[in-house]
RNA sequence: CGGGAUGUAGCGCAGUCCGGUAGCGCACCUGGUUUGGGACCAGGGGGUCCCAGGUUCGAAUCCUGGUAUCCCGACCA
């Protein structure tokens, strides 16, 4: 009825953007390319992070929080970093309103212009190095390892919810290191517990790489990715994590006496993920019916509508749901008991499914004459009679098998969209019927990578981390190559 | 930032060509009947017609300029 979503077969972007709305994660603000997070879609960020701090703490990091606004002179010292970042800054320019002497409202005060402008951080590396420098002087102050969750502004020209926004929450790692392979093993160990938190909460299998030189963030010596791949073929950029080697250390005289009392230069990294997971999230599982999410990162798991005809019967409803939902919270399902009158239970059950909680229980007078619970699960969306007695086993054993089941499904998707292509014409075959990732041999040169791009749209999402060794030669150039990279349409 | 489309009640739209004082569906409010897959009946409330200027006796409608959103390109997480 009034929130039927538009088939994804039929318009593909359209049904994520209706999606996002309807199932009520977030929308469109006053302010052009920025979005409100509404609370069904923060309470899933919530989890995202909850448990990717967490994991970031058992590595040994530790949370702090570095200033929204860069003085413009910081932003100059990376010259690679300035170039990356310059063509999307917001600016600040003054301090102070004044009333319109006309009577119109406030006007920018021109009396109260800034000394220096300041940048509405991109991303937070000179801010944080200039920082670093302070705190930095012996091998005794090293490694840091430090986090921050915040918001960034970068003044998007196209924007879309969660994929792409003008501003967006994520977190940022920065670590300063005394070596330089200590710094490399953070990068990865960075993009290991990345790719462990999409795949083990998001249910998303990703492929780990390395960015070519092309696509390595602006500053970086390396830069490790992983990449996703949506419904539609296209890949998805989730989380990167980059080697910065000495560059921020030099830019900023960041340097540390060594044991032998010798002055160098210290290494870096810093690693992100951002509320662009819920896209990925939304465009990995969701069908034609709504959202589904992964019980390990739904609001709630599981809910509970009961049908009735009357409050004497709601009532006796009630009092069993009650003992149902004790017995879940104890084993730690989180549950909501929808016994709101205002709506009926048909639509209950597709406000829920558009919302993609996992699992449904239904209880009308006849379940509890018989004592059993109807059971509907979002993934295959099949429904079920059980027993009551032994309810809380029964859901908890669901909601792993749904976990796992759509992570199958995802990585079973990415299997039979990976495609290996020998020629650039079986390449570009790929590319315009079956979409999805392509292997093929690169001969490593930008130039190649940019014509490809240029033709056909893909480009180089990563070099896979323990690829096999194999002799090819680059499909466009000819030219030989030691082993295929991974090729794809992306966001 | 270029090309196109669209802004009318909370949401989705009609009305715009051909100017005459704004309508439909959903949602909302009241009452009643209902409740195992988006209920039904009756009554009711709600509008700077995106903004500013212009033409006109009269503008949602015509003209000019803004602005926002969506789609397609260039740029990007």
């Amino acid at each position: 009825m009034a929130k039927e979503l538009i088939s994804r077969s039929e318009n593909y972007s359209q049904w994520y953007n209706d999606l996002v709305v309807k199932a009520d994660l977030a929308e469109n603000s006053a302010v052009r390319g920025c979005m409100v997070i509404k609370p069904y879609g923060y309470a899933i960020w919530e989890k995202m992070q909850a448990e990717l701090d967490r994991m970031f703490k058992e590595t040994g990091h530790v949370n702090a929080y570095f200033p929204l606004f860069i003085p413009k002179s910081f932003f100059s010292k990376e010259a690679a970093h300035v170039e990356g970042f310059a063509k999307e800054c917001a600016v600040v320019t003054h301090y102070r309103l004044k009333n319109n002497p006309d009577g119109s409202g406030v006007m920018v005060d021109p009396d109260a212009k800034l000394e220096e402008e300041l940048i509405v951080r991109p991303t937070s590396e000179t801010i944080i190095w200039s920082t670093y420098k302070n705190w930095i002087q012996s091998y005794r102050d090293l490694p840091i390892l430090c986090n921050q969750w915040a918001n960034v502004v970068r003044w998007e020209m196209r924007t879309r919810l969660f994929l792409r926004t003008a501003e967006f929450l994520w977190q940022e790692g920065h670590t300063a290191h005394a070596t330089q392979q200590e710094a490399m093993d953070e990068a990865m160990k960075m993009i290991n517990v990345y790719a462990t938190f999409a795949e083990n909460f998001m249910a998303v299998p990703v492929i780990k790489g390395a960015k070519s030189e092309n696509e390595r963030f602006a500053g970086a010596l390396e830069t490790y990715t992983i990449e996703a791949l949506m419904q539609d073929g296209k890949a998805l950029q989730s989380g990167t994590s980059h080697f910065l080697g000495q560059n921020f250390a030099r830019a900023f005289d960041v340097t540390f006496t060594n044991k032998d009392g010798k002055e160098e230069l210290v290494w870096a990294t810093s690693w992100g993920v951002s509320t662009r997971l819920m896209g990925a999230l939304v465009m990995a599982h969701s069908d034609d019916n709504g959202l589904v999410l992964p019980p390990k990162l739904a609001p709630f798991q599981v809910v509970i509508v009961p049908i009735y005809k009357n409050e004497e019967q709601l009532d006796a409803i009630s009092e069993k749901v009650n003992e149902i939902i004790a017995k879940l919270k104890a084993r730690g399902i989180s549950v909501k008991y929808d016994y709101n009158d205002n709506k009926k239970p048909g639509w209950k059950f597709a406000e829920y499914e558009l919302k993609g909680v996992p699992v449904r229980l239904a209880m009308g007078p006849r379940d509890l004459e018989n004592g059993t619970i109807e059971v509907a699960r979002r993934d295959t969306l099949t429904k079920e009679v059980a027993s009551v007695d032994n309810i809380d086993e029964y859901v908890e054993k669901l909601l792993n098998d749904i976990q796992s089941n759509i992570y199958k499904k995802a990585f079973d998707f990415r299997n039979e969209k990976t495609t290996k292509a020998d020629s650039y014409d079986e390449f570009k075959e790929i590319l315009n019927n079956k979409g999805g990732f392509v292997l093929a041999h690169w001969d490593g040169t930008t130039e190649t990578e940019q014509k490809i791009k240029e033709e056909t749209k893909a480009t180089i999402r990563c070099i896979p981390f323990g690829q096999e060794e194999e002799e090819g030669t680059c499909i466009y150039s000819g030219k030989p190559s030691k082993g295929r990279v991974l090729f794809a349409v992306a966001y």
